[in-house]
DNA sequence: CCCCCCCC
């Protein structure tokens, strides 16, 4: 074997297929030949790893006369030692190269060639032909690294980019999806999947030919051989993997099934108990499981991009009692069944700040229903046994009044029942309840032209209009519907406030018909309940904060779970 | 050669 600098890389322009690569190659010693790349190795040269300034160990070369009588060096196999960034294009003690262009003409002194003299001695006759197979070369090489062989095995953390040889055996711990791209630089498709074994994990790439040849191949789970794939610095902006580099497939890849693999790791969960993500950070990527008390339907959002996704949000509990909103995404959504209110576990899914905390699933997550591993047992066991009837709170707060698990639902009865509001701090609970009458008069009022204050403005009469909240005078008003309206359940009734907001949201304007179009629909209203002294009159005023349509479905759960609650504490007594 | 991780 020899040291070389690949000075110049050159494709060679014909119809030929695959196409061939001429380098010209020099030790440090002025010299510099011609040499053809053996087409079993151009992928050195399509995955960008042989370029100009980059230091090559030749491993096997053969001199090789063309038909034309020139003479030329065939690289048979080589490995990348140092790229082009790390050597500034020098071996040892650096010297001026010849930039003669390389004219690909035999002219080349041999005498003087970088190849080893060996090499250069054994130059073959005239006579000679050397036939380049690279269907004949590559596979077999491939296949070494199969089971039963001797091959070695390396582990991933010793992989890097200026090696070609090496064989890896490891476990498939994250398969993606077939996904396209088109872009200005072209399009195609490409699958990515994750692999692990004892010293490290590392991210697989397989574009278009690759997809085809590779995607059916690789399931999630399984350990393989993969041998003569392209290793890459990783974009640490996109990946969370604990590895510098990333590997590409590329024509001449192996990856053989390994049955043998009982050493290689599986998935390892590093669970987080929901009530401790109160004190994780946010964007932290977790590891969770728990079971899926409720699931939203699917439904299809438009990202900021303009990009159509599917979304669904669970809400999961575990034996903390506390309940937390996981968002899937596109065909992890669309075929997620919660009926059964299955164990889900997700690992690396990322913490979000949202509504409180939420977590989301992403790309490199791994999503798992009912696993088979212990704790998914341990939870089944536990929600059916007692954890489908514990009060749960969730660490989510959704703005949703139907679907939030973390409801105060009251009956208008337990408001008086229960003294609500006498606090020291306004109260909030929610209650599904029809409205009875809405009245009309006085539904406008003077508020503080200010953005954000809405106070109730004094006429000063002198074309002023004072703010009390801003101490301030306005010489305008804006208008803000204020509405009295009595809401009914089955047990009480109760007159609520709605300002503007939630005014609206009974769908009622200033006409009459309207007014009365609004009676008797129900919706879940979501309220504040507060003793406030107006006139010496001290009263608990309850001021409508939302409302929402009823959704029956969920309402109907919510029925069943009370009904479920209170047979379990007639069972316990 | 992708690199999208979203929405409330």
């Amino acid at each position: 074997p020899s040291l070389s600098v690949c000075q110049n890389i050159r494709q060679i322009s014909n119809a030929s297929s695959p196409p061939r690569f001429r380098l010209m190659m020099s030790d440090g010693q002025h010299s510099l030949t011609s040499c053809l790349l053996a087409t079993q190795l151009n992928y050195l040269s399509e995955e960008n790893l042989l370029v100009p300034n980059c230091v090559c160990l030749l491993k096997k070369t053969i001199n090789n006369t063309l038909a034309d009588g020139r003479r030329v060096v065939v690289v048979m196999d080589m490995d990348i030692l140092k790229s082009a960034k790390e050597t500034g294009g020098k071996i040892g003690n650096p010297t001026p190269y010849n930039t003669d262009g390389g004219s690909f003409t035999g002219k080349t002194p041999m005498k003087a060639s970088p190849m080893k003299a060996s090499a250069i001695k054994a130059s073959p006759s005239k006579g000679l032909t050397m036939k380049v197979s690279p269907m004949k070369a590559s596979p077999m090489k491939a296949n070494s690294a199969s089971p039963g062989s001797s091959a070695k095995v390396n582990p991933i953390a010793s992989l890097n980019p200026y090696q070609s040889k090496w064989t890896i055996r490891a476990r498939v711990t994250n398969k993606s999806s077939i996904r396209t791209w088109s872009n200005s630089r072209g399009e195609g498709k490409l699958f990515s999947f994750e692999i692990v074994d004892e010293s490290g994990e590392i991210r697989i790439t397989a574009f278009n030919k690759e997809v085809d040849k590779f995607f059916s191949l690789v399931e999630q789970g399984k350990v393989y051989y993969i041998s003569k794939a392209t290793l890459k610095p990783a974009n640490k902006q996109y990946t969370t993997l604990k590895n510098d580099y990333e590997m590409t497939l590329h024509a001449y890849s192996s990856i053989v099934p390994c049955d043998d693999n009982q050493s290689i790791p599986t998935v390892h969960c590093d669970f987080v108990p929901i009530a401790e993500l109160e004190n994780r950070d946010k964007d932290a990527i977790i590891d969770v499981i728990g079971i899926c008390k409720s699931a939203e339907d699917v439904s299809r959002i438009t990202t900021k991009n303009s990009r159509e996704v599917s979304k669904r949000a669970l809400s999961i509990i575990d034996e903390t009692g506390k309940v937390v909103t996981v968002t899937l995404w596109g065909e992890e959504a669309e075929n997620f069944d919660g009926s059964t209110q299955p164990v889900v576990a997700i690992k690396g899914a990322r913490l979000s700040d949202f509504g409180g905390r939420s977590l989301s699933a992403l790309f490199s997550s791994t999503v798992m229903v009912n696993p088979d591993i212990p704790q998914a047992f341990r939870l089944r066991a536990w929600y059916d046994r007692e954890g489908f009837a514990v009060n749960s709170q969730s660490l989510t707060e959704t703005r949703s009044a139907g679907t939030g698990l973390n409801m105060n639902w009251k009956t208008l009865s337990d408001i008086k029942n229960e003294d609500m509001g006498h606090g020291e701090k306004a109260q909030y609970f929610s209650c599904v309840a029809t409205v009875l009458y809405i009245r009309k008069e006085n539904c406008l009022y003077q508020a503080c032209p200010s953005a954000d204050c809405n106070k109730k403005v004094i006429d000063q009469q002198n074309g002023l209009y004072r703010c009390e909240k801003c101490n301030k005078e306005f010489p305008n008003f804006k208008y803000r519907l204020l509405l009295s309206a009595n809401l009914a359940d089955f047990g009480d009734n109760q007159w609520v406030t709605c300002f503007q907001e939630t005014a609206e949201a009974l769908h009622i304007a200033a006409f009459d018909e309207v007014f009365q179009k609004a009676n008797f629909t129900t919706h879940i209203f979501k309220n504040r309940v507060k003793l406030e002294t107006y006139n010496d009159e001290s009263r608990v005023k309850v001021t409508v904060m939302e409302v929402q349509p009823v959704d029956h479905r969920e309402y109907s759960r919510r029925l069943l779970q009370n009904i479920y609650k209170l047979a379990a504490g007639v069972l316990c007594k």
